[in-house]
DNA sequence: ATGAAAGCGCTAACAT
DNA sequence: ATGTTAGCGCTTTCAT
């Protein structure tokens, strides 16, 4: 349970701990100072031979980076999160980051602990949030996704969906009179909620009257978006599109249209919100509304910070568009 | 971006570093060093004032102790990750301990880079993985879930099966003679698939015969699943108990049930395997099998594992027990 | 081409 | 009751 260090390896090469960390580091006849060859293999047989690693701690605390990634996931069972962790795994694989997730556990004590390089934050809605994130930001390099902060001292990823929606609705209404919408139950009471409010806009511009029997609640889980959506195709006068307020609802609903026998999109035409890689790689892909490279483009982003301190604070913004692909194509 | 250390903090309070280390460490008056309370209070107002927060890293290369766990969590979908997750956030709260999760991103490579005072790792079943982790174990101390690995300085945490499956089988085959199986389809493939082993078995001693069409197999996820038991379900001679092969199917089982307007356990009774909180707790409670307590004592097992080095390495077995819940109640 | 040595921020004997 | 000081393992400047 000993570890090796840097003096171990140097003693056992019969060399100096400096000739040691250069030769670890790469830094060899080309670079940095001229070890030969001869000793640079010596030490690094002997380096082998005790089974050596570097104390990260010990390099942090000299060179003041950790080569840590932190990724603050408040859902960690949402598949938003788990495309955030598969993207930045992707991403971080040849930079030398190690990346590691903070699940529910409150980022908001568990960073006052913990350092990385950088941070990412999934959620800071709470009360506060916002002067605790710029007073944990003077010590911490902190990118948060929100769609209402502004950058503090620390980077906020926005995503803007805009006009996005609505145009996902005329495109639905311009060849659909019966259009239906899948939505998790809460967002039915506060007819606040934006995504619901698309729908009852994009409705009422086509001059299509409402329909409560059209609108399929359910419960947050995958299961009991499937059964309110076959429930929905399944009535008397069933709908010919639908606008899911997710794409996990979205492709519910196209399994259980595929479950009931119809045909999608020529049955009916089902588009989603997200835009997420699931909908993308599913038989028919799925049309959907959201940002495009979302994932990998704020996982590269994660990584440059993580490289760079120092750069200015930025916004960055992922406009949404909309993507139509088979589930409800594009008419030619 | 600069942090204050704990030299700025004793200049500030113009006392010694020693003095701030004391306080800060709680060591006042009673235990430790009798700092007086004057100074005490002086010097965290002077903490507090500076924003000062201890560097880890110094910390961690002076104590040897990162305050950090490590969970090396393979398939972070799965419910069963999701648990442990939720278990350690628990348990570790008072600990003074960060939990962070490594996902799909290989421990193979991560552990070399990045310390920690206990690391979880819940699949290690590749080439080459029993003398890895040996290797790794003499510079960390890893706590490795495994059914066929044995402690080799390091611990093995193991759940045992036994014969709990062929109990749960034998309860079902007491009172039904229409006994069919949800599992996923590649275990069908190899016979040698314990679980669906235990299923054959099962009907065998009960000397009923096999019918293939009382087999559904699904595709992994949690959808196909519920497809195939509504389709074993809705045949003309359907059964009228059903053993799943994990909680997850178990639980879409009940869901086709209900939907098809079937009462469970009267019309069907169902047993999962796996003893998952969410099986607990859905409606009806579904009966299972599985080790009582996994995840908690898991949990609790981690954390003294990171308070205390040196310990002899453990095999920890969780011994499977049949739950019989609501889904598939005792006969009284 | 290599080594000596300072020092990162912190803790814990050991002094005073 | 508080301060001095020696490191933990590593990187890096400056000598040699």
């Amino acid at each position: 349970m000993i570890r090796p260090t840097i003096k171990t390896v140097a003693a056992e090469a019969g060399v100096s701990t400096a000739t040691v960390s250069y030769v670890l580091a790469g830094r060899t006849k080309g670079q940095g100072s001229g070890i030969s060859e001869a000793t640079a293999t010596r030490v690094h047989a002997a380096a082998n031979a005790l089974g050596y690693r570097p104390n990260q701690a010990a390099r942090t605390i000299r060179t003041g980076k950790s080569n840590l990634m932190m990724l603050s996931l408040t859902m960690l069972s949402d598949p938003w999160s788990l495309s955030v962790s598969k993207a930045v795994g992707a991403a971080v694989a040849s930079a030398g980051i190690t990346p590691m997730i903070l699940a529910d556990t409150d980022w908001r004590t568990a960073i006052k602990r913990q350092g990385a390089d950088v941070i990412f934050i999934d959620a800071a809605d709470r009360e506060g949030d916002a002067e605790l994130l710029t007073e944990l930001a003077r010590s911490n390099h902190l990118v948060v996704f929100s769609e209402t902060l502004e950058p503090n001292g620390f980077d906020v990823i926005r995503s803007v969906a805009g006009t996005t929606m609505a145009q996902a609705m005329d495109h639905l209404t311009a060849t659909h009179s019966k259009v239906a919408c899948v939505a998790p139950g809460n967002s039915l009471r506060s007819s606040t909620t934006i995504r619901y409010g698309a729908y009852l806009d994009g409705l009422k511009r086509a001059g299509i009257d409402f329909r409560p029997d059209y609108v399929a609640a359910f419960e947050g889980d995958e299961l009991s978006a499937y059964q309110a959506a076959v429930a929905l195709l399944q009535q008397p006068d069933p709908p010919t599109a639908i606008f899911a307020t997710s794409d996990y609802a979205a492709i519910a609903a196209v399994h259980a249209a595929q479950g009931l026998r119809l045909a999608v999109p020529e049955d009916v035409a089902v588009i989603g919100i997200g835009n997420t890689l699931q909908g993308e790689m599913m038989a028919p892909s799925l049309s959907s509304v959201g940002p495009s490279d979302f994932f990998t483009r704020l996982a590269d982003f994660l990584v440059d910070r993580a490289n760079d301190h120092g750069k200015p604070h930025r916004e960055l913004e992922f406009p949404w568009r909309l993507f139509l692909r088979d589930s409800a194509p594009a008419v030619s």
